[in-house]
DNA sequence: GGATAATCGAGACGGTACGTCGCGTCTTCAT
DNA sequence: ATGAAGACGCGACGTACCGTCTCGATTATCC
């Protein structure tokens, strides 16, 4: 089919680690901007044009470096417990970010809110919730300001979009997905009219926020997000 | 006092015009990466320290002169009645693309949806509406690309942010709000509980699927969204 | 005979005339500076290495390939017939540059000089100025061109130069030698105190506007140039 | 005219000398293949675009370090004194190389010739051979080495080449027809009826050995061309 | 009215990074 | 065990803008 034999002397897998890894401590370090193809070559010991084979520009690197960052970290969807996510940090050693996915149960902050101590302790929509909380704390970190940086280069690039758009974005979104497909089949909610819309309810105030930085990322604001956007597909018990 | 007595020559305003239309030309016909400081210091017949003067660099001009352009549209909020938002169009004769904020009053493309129909015909939530989807055409423009470009050059300057913040997105978040506000004085929709988060859930949609681009930006998306987001604070005439 | 067991592949000897072959061409349609071993290796379908093998560098690829162009002509040195200088022409076809050697017997441009009349009509002199009338055409081809580009390529490589210099300078002058010694033995000119000098100077002035390019390289140049440098061995038969 | 007024920060001349202090040393040090742009940015302190903006490439500015190089030299044509070739000479202290045009007098291994004891201790011909020593000794130092580069360079570059023919061949030709002219004047010489042909025949020889190699630059090789150069042109006084 | 001084167009300048080309060496795989 | 294919480290290429600087020429206001 499309196997298209390659022949001559295969990329070396090692060295495109070496790339990422020095890619990715540059993100890390300085920022989107400091991630030029001269300094990943420096400091990976590596030619330009080795890099240019595979990427076909710095932000390309770059993306790559960071899916493969954000990948490592946040393996089992759907408990809610999850990994930090800033692997290989060589450089800078970084003091442990707490782990910011850790499952703080919805005590944290639960500002008379009463929905989670009547609700299920445990469950999709609880799962969803937390889902959300560690996301926006998430963005409340490096990963959020490489996040914006993405979005950001995507801007200018439209292969860059896409890549990043299926990796990423449409990646964690299957989570709230299939969290709420649980939710329905579990009869707390109903079946949504679109499910599209409600996604982009749940998750588009977090990037707007990271992107626009006009109000916090915290608990009390996605918790508000997540009521106001399923409201009406909750199935009521009373209210007459 | 703060008179002081400026010697020498004094600025000229016209130089500021002339960049800034210059600015606007480039960011139009080229986009935001064509918006150098050589450039628009050639085409408009400036020296670049002129230019630096003024502001500290090109992203910074090309904000201003976005923030020209679009003031220079949609001035009259409140009635759904908008001009376009291109202005000094010089360059490139445009096909004068059809101003993207007339009142269609719904009728374009309103499939199988009934709401607008038995609704009332005008009011604030009817202008809302009529909002949201002339924001979301504009999108679709180079008014959308532009914008987009924005967010991203504001990731990396915080100066640039907070003035695209100020004069662009919370600008025009005040008549979300105000509609609302009149919405609520008139009895047609509840107070709502936190008004920011409203309003995100409003705007953040079409902020996100302009940045990523994975779903249209029509008036389908639009209508769904407004649904949704405020169900929870419509008062229901009937039910049962 | 040699017969042995050829194990693996015996293949050598095609290889040899494909990589010239390719090296050549190249020379002929972009110069020197196309002859590179990538573009070698790429148009005789032959991996770098095998190039490698044989030759230490791109210009003495070139410089073989040179030779053996040049060695393909000129065959019979002594009487003046020769064919052309630019063999295995395949890419572009060549309008025969009408074989540059063709007795013109010295009526051509002879202005006001009487020596060829009433000389012999052939002999060791004739045929030396024939010879220097067919170089100095030849270096107005692309032969001319060739020549100088490995001239210049053996300025900065000694073993380059080395090979040049025997293999074609010192075997191409071998000619003029032997006319002149033949001219000598028929009792034509004197015995010369320093052959090379005279050597030098018949062939000098042939490369050094070929170099310098400050004045033509046509008969009468070539002619004027052999006069002066033999004029001191001819034996007068009148004078005094 | 064509006097068209530089408008703008005019260029910087202390800079065009640093420049050409950096190329030159390079020259000297590395030969012609060292004189890249990296390398003359790196050693003169200067962006690389400030050297295009003067040059079109490397050569061109090792070519005009080179030429400034030998103009700071032997100043004072028709006298046989003159100074050194390698000026400016910071970073390697050098051994001074007896200067090489330092009036020998002819004394130097005038090997049993006997022209220069008989004839006039000075005029004309006598500077023409002292000219074409010290031409011939210079070659045999980096001077020589650094005009066979410029040959070389010029074969690739038309602009090159012309600016090296008119600036270095033929200014230093001039010297060697002058001396001719004076030659004819004091009824020493002959008129040549191709005064062109016989100045290649006096220096072509020279820079041939430069180029091929094939043969020693010395005094006797020097008066040996000369002597058959100018053969026919002598009056011979007595001569049976 | 002339000096004074800031502004203006123009463009040179030191930098940084770009993306490309060719080198000469090496590794892998198919023959 | 040869040879094509091509990856690799390297180094230089020539270009684009950056933001700062220096020019000469205006163009006002102040003395």
């Amino acid at each position: 089919m499309s196997k298209a034999k390659p022949r001559g002397r295969p990329r070396s897998a090692a060295l495109r680690r070496k790339i990422l890894r020095a890619a990715a401590n540059l993100l890390n370090e300085r920022g989107i901007s400091g991630v030029t193809m001269e300094a990943i070559a420096a400091r990976a010991g590596v030619g330009k044009p080795t890099i240019y084979r595979e990427w076909p520009n710095a932000p390309s690197v770059a993306l790559a470096a960071f899916l493969e960052t954000v990948d490592q970290s946040d393996p089992t969807p759907g408990d809610g417990t999850k990994a930090d996510a800033a692997p290989f940090e060589k450089t800078s050693p970084q003091k442990r970010v707490a782990s910011p996915f850790q499952t703080t149960g919805g005590r944290r902050s639960s500002k008379g809110r009463t929905l989670d101590q009547r609700a299920q302790p445990s469950g999709p929509l609880v799962a969803l919730r937390l889902h959300l909380r560690a996301t926006a704390h998430a963005f409340t970190t490096r990963v959020g300001r490489n996040t914006a940086a993405m979005i950001a280069a995507s801007q200018h690039d439209s292969e860059l979009a896409k890549v990043f758009r299926t990796q990423f974005i449409l990646k964690r979104r299957e989570e709230g997905r299939s969290l709420i497909n649980l939710a329905v089949a579990a009869g707390q909610l109903r079946e949504p009219t679109d499910i599209e819309a409600v996604l982009d309810l749940i998750y588009a105030p977090l990037y707007f926020r990271l992107l626009i930085g006009h109000g916090p990322l915290d608990e009390a604001y996605t918790d508000a997000i997540l009521e106001v956007a399923l409201d009406g597909l909750r199935r009521r018990p009373r209210k007459s």
